[in-house]
DNA sequence: TCTGGGGTCCTAGGACCC
DNA sequence: TCTGGGGTCCTAGGACCC
């Protein structure tokens, strides 16, 4: 059996952990730059607030409701989620965390255990040592815990936060209660061509013939359509490097100026390095691309990227800085206002295995350098050590206003308690 | 005024090899 | 009249996830 763990809301949960006076009211957490809604409490969405709502159009409702706003700090989301994740270690050998707020549990050799109990434990432990809220389905493969874990959010009472789907009766009810569209796996794209064929809840899916599923949706929709008919297809992901890093940004405000464009450029090629050095690994290739912003249609738009294939492989911040550089006086053009930007990397290669070329080579010099800098920040705090290049008077270049304080990560934002 | 960021996998088609 | 067969690698684009 497998199980679905999830943070119910979890910024919005995370946020309320050291303002426990929320709970109960509408909590909304934006992206960067105070843009658009990323996450909900239970009411805030009663008010209709939806996922990636503009903040900006939303104001007037945030204000007439009261609802509590926050600028995202995934610096406090990515520690809670460490806490949670390592509490979920305990309870099970085998667990693939799938993303900051999502784990899979699988539960070899329980046979004889009853792991709906065992969930409900698993539950209540994580709530009390962390205070945050899960959710847990229990099925026969992973594709139905998912379903299982829909089930736990759409009725929490009933279910008090853990589903068991463990006969093929429950599965097959909760198959032909959940909409196509709502099948983890299946997209806007997939979803409209299910509906337009007739198919409009999951049961439906998995009764359409494979060869169908198997043309129009290639084997990905194949594997989905087995896992949700309770044959074991999808398995825990090991985590394996990754093999693209990006950083990218929207910018407060547009920016027309080469000589911005590059500070800012200059920044995300020095992080995706520093990420990149985290791995072990060096890259090969280098991609940069600029874009004026698409939602102003008033305004002249140009979207561009360039690829650099490095003449050797890297990951020292300034070569990588001073070759997405090259890459970004290739596609500027004066005229515009630049509103987006970023840097990915790509075509890895572990940095022991690199191998030297007779007639360029990664500067030597740079290696200990690099180490010296990451040890440095690592002990004085993020970006303090940076490339002249970069803005040196200012870290962040978002907009933040309501960003709440680092409560698990910094000394100087620990809770203060008054007897 | 104002609209996020970071990933993965698969497929088709072209270029190229012997 | 009549123009092979079997591969690999790379890229762009499309789909999806949180």
């Amino acid at each position: 059996m497998y199980a679905l763990v999830d943070g119910n809301n979890f910024y919005a949960s995370c946020e309320r952990v050291f303002r426990p006076e929320l709970n109960g009211k509408p909590i909304v957490v934006l992206s960067n730059n105070d843009g658009c809604v990323i996450a909900r409490s239970n009411e805030a969405k009663a008010l209709g607030i939806p996922m990636g709502a503009p903040a900006f159009e939303y104001s007037k409702c945030f204000t007439l409701n009261n609802v509590h706003v926050f600028s995202a700090n995934f610096a406090f989301y990515g520690d809670m989620s460490h806490r949670v994740m390592s509490l979920l270690n305990d309870f099970t050998p085998e667990l693939e965390i799938y993303s900051i707020d999502e784990a899979f549990l699988k539960f070899e050799g329980f046979t004889y255990f009853n792991l709906e109990k065992h969930c409900t434990e698993l539950k209540h432990f994580v709530g009390q040592c962390t205070g945050i809220p899960l959710s847990v389905g229990i099925a026969p493969t992973k594709a139905l815990a998912k379903v299982a874990n829909k089930i736990c959010k759409k009725f929490p009472i009933q279910t008090k936060g853990v589903y068991m789907m463990d006969t093929e009766a429950k599965c097959m009810k909760a198959l032909k209660w959940l909409k196509v569209e709502d099948i983890w796996g299946i997209g806007r794209q997939h979803a409209k061509r299910l509906q337009q064929i007739g198919a409009l809840t999951a049961y439906d899916f998995i009764n359409l013939p494979d060869a169908w599923v198997r043309k129009n949706m290639s084997v990905v929709g194949l594997r989905l359509k087995l896992d949700l008919r309770g044959i074991p297809t999808l398995d825990l992901e090991e985590i394996e490097p990754k093999k693209n890093i990006a950083t990218t940004r929207s910018f407060e405000t547009m920016y027309s100026e080469l000589s911005d464009l590059r500070e800012r450029i200059s920044t995300f090629a020095f992080s995706c390095a520093e990420k990149l050095r985290k791995q072990k690994a060096c890259c090969n290739t280098l991609m940069v691309f600029i874009r004026t912003n698409n939602f102003r249609q008033d305004m002249p738009q140009y979207n561009n990227s360039s690829v650099i294939h490095l003449p050797f492989p890297s990951n020292s911040g300034i070569e990588l800085s001073h070759f997405a550089n090259l890459a970004l006086n290739k596609i500027y053009r004066k005229g515009y206002a630049y509103k987006k930007a970023g840097v990915m990397i790509m075509d890895f290669m572990p940095q022991d295995q690199v191998q030297l070329n007779v007639f360029e080579n990664s500067n030597v010099k740079h290696e200990p350098l690099m180490k010296a800098i990451d040890k440095l920040n690592k002990v004085y705090g993020m970006q303090k050590i940076r490339l002249a290049s970069q803005d040196l008077k200012r870290v962040w270049k978002m907009k933040q206003e309501k960003l709440s304080p680092k409560y698990t990560t910094s000394l100087k934002d620990i809770i203060t308690i008054f007897t």
